[in-house]
DNA sequence: CCCATTGTAATCATATATGATTACAATCAC
DNA sequence: GTGATTGTAATCATATATGATTACAATGGG
């Protein structure tokens, strides 16, 4: 798990789509078909996500994977 | 490893990007220090992929990850 | 003709992403 | 104030994503 700033940009992207519709996490998970646990990781950039979880939650969002990932991506740490 | 179909446009997407550069599979793997299995394996659609070497990927290709992510998902089979 | 490069492929080892389950404090409905 | 909901959290088990290594056929350069 490098860049983990990305993973914490988009923990943050992901909350702020799902706060956006008033869901709870169990919500999106279950639109999602991804589990709560899972959804929890994620905003708290516990874990990175692979992009079959990627898609399912464009799907549960309802919007393109690609607006899924538009969230700003810190520039990398130099020590990588 | 569900939604197969998204891997497969994926994996047609980075093989057609890298092309376009005239690049290797090495060459890839080396300016976005993933392994080159890695790079074999996305473009075969063989495994999925996380956000960590897709943020990697879009670094060594020099290009927004929002669109390394534009590519045409394919609609969801029903058997999910 | 060699020799290096390239894509494909398999294997092994390891890290980790995911789900299932459980728990618990805070909040909210009523 | 009791009971459900919510976010947080940990634990266990399992699947899998990734790297390292090796090999091999095809291709291309010289």
């Amino acid at each position: 798990m490098k860049n983990e700033l990305v993973l914490q940009a988009f923990g943050q992207h992901l909350r702020r789509l799902r706060e956006a519709r008033g869901w709870s996490q169990q919500a999106l998970a279950d639109v999602a078909d991804v589990s709560k646990p899972t959804i929890y990781r994620l905003e708290t950039a516990r874990y990175s996500v692979t992009l079959d979880v990627l898609a399912s939650l464009a799907q549960g969002l309802e919007i393109p994977l690609s607006e899924l990932m538009q969230f700003p991506v810190p520039p990398r740490s130099s020590a990588d």
